[in-house]
RNA sequence: GGAGGGGUGCCGGAGUGGUUAAUCGGAGCAGACUGUAAAUCUGCCGCCCUAAGGGCUACGUAGGUUCGAAUCCUACCCCCUCCA
């Protein structure tokens, strides 16, 4: 398997997704969602909170959950607390998540405060409706942009001593100095010896500015995603493979890079796939870029045991140009080429 | 040899007197995607100078009509179809 092979060493699913579709029953039929996945390693769930926020048409929050219309087929659903812990149990994941509410950036704040205090009181249900302590619930941080609010929310889950926690409701369009600034407010009232989770980042350069930060965990579909459409993470930087300049670049996309796709194909090779509309070229990239964000995290944890991690992080910011960078160069390229 | 049809920007293809540097596709150039709408989305795209804006050259070729032509007329060149 691609996976194993990359070094990934746990998979996140997501109950939103699974729920519509196959539906929880096809899972347990078929023994459960590690067995469906063949996956050995641990599995995270996600409660689902985000994608009725991201993706269902006509949400509507109220104390007892929140009712939505599948993205697929317009029909309607109640997701409550007590049914996110029901159905991730029920799928069988190592660690599962709160049913939280994020709330969109640029919201008023007693709009974030209000999704907060929800997002509070469902976790206090999740905890109560659990079966068992087979699996791992993490309660959710939230708070949007105000720092006050993020202190309050991570304090008050930090005193129901979940066994690990997420920051949620981040990397939502907010400028990067305030998500990291929100970052920090979060993780501080955080117990230490307890995992803390930032849910869906991200790009590499997010990454090392957030385990400066105390994060231990994360999960993104941005490596996979900008791989499928040509963004390869290299140690220089993000490039795009379907740039001209690629079209007879012998070596590999990243020379520094030990993946399959890199130790076999040329980057010209690639570039061609991607012209050509080839599906080879989307898993290619995909296997580049999830085993470039596994390298990252192994070194990252490396220099954490070294004690020499400030030294990494400065080494890596000073050679990776992250992507709103380039695009700004980029674009002052074109303006003096117009 | 006869009768029709057609030649538009890198390619395909709209447009049949002014608001057309010319609809729209494709190709090309660049960019974005962050708790899975899998292959999505955005901008640029004749040349030159610029910040807005301006100038130049363009619709097979050469003339003509007109205040004004890719659009009308004449000649020529080339392509396609049918008949012989």
């Amino acid at each position: 398997r691609d996976l194993v092979d990359l070094g990934v060493r746990m998979v996140l699913a997501n109950t939103y997704h699974l729920y519509l579709r196959p539906g929880p029953e096809t899972i347990r039929k078929l023994g459960g969602l590690h067995r469906f996945m063949a996956w050995e390693g641990p599995i995270l769930t996600d409660s689902g909170g985000y994608q009725v926020f991201s993706l269902a048409p006509l949400r509507r929050v109220s104390d007892q959950g929140v009712t939505f219309r599948s993205h697929i087929d317009g029909s309607e659903h109640l997701f409550t607390p007590e049914l996110a812990v029901e159905l991730q149990e029920g799928l069988g994941a190592d660690i599962i998540m709160a049913l939280d509410v994020p709330s969109p950036f640029g919201a008023p704040r007693e709009e974030v405060a209000r999704d907060m205090e929800r997002t509070h009181d469902w976790a206090v249900r999740c905890l109560a409706s659990r079966a068992g302590d087979g699996q791992a619930l993490f309660g959710i941080v939230q708070g949007g942009t105000f720092p006050e609010l993020r202190r309050d929310s991570a304090e008050f889950l930090a005193s129901l001593d979940f066994p690990g926690y997420a920051l949620g409701g981040l990397c939502l369009g907010e400028p990067k100095e305030l998500m990291m600034d929100m970052v920090e407010e979060g993780v501080a009232p955080l117990p230490p010896d307890r995992p803390r989770y930032l849910m869906g980042v991200g790009s590499p350069e997010d990454l090392v500015a957030a385990v400066a930060r105390g994060i231990d965990l994360f999960d993104s579909a941005l490596p996979t995603r900008v791989a499928r459409n040509g963004a390869l993470f290299t140690r220089r930087g993000r490039v795009n493979i379907r740039k001209a300049s690629f079209r007879e670049r012998e070596g590999p996309i990243d020379a520094a890079c030990d993946c399959s796709t890199c130790r076999t194909f040329s980057a010209a090779y690639l570039h061609h796939l991607f012209r050509a509309g080839e599906l080879l070229g989307l898993r290619l990239a995909t296997v580049h870029n999830l085993r470039f964000i596994m390298v990252l995290m192994e070194e990252m944890r490396q220099s954490l045991r070294d004690g020499v991690f400030e030294k990494f992080r400065r080494d890596f910011l000073s050679s990776y140009i992250p992507a709103d960078e380039s695009a700004r160069l980029a674009q002052k390229r074109a303006k003096k080429h117009s």
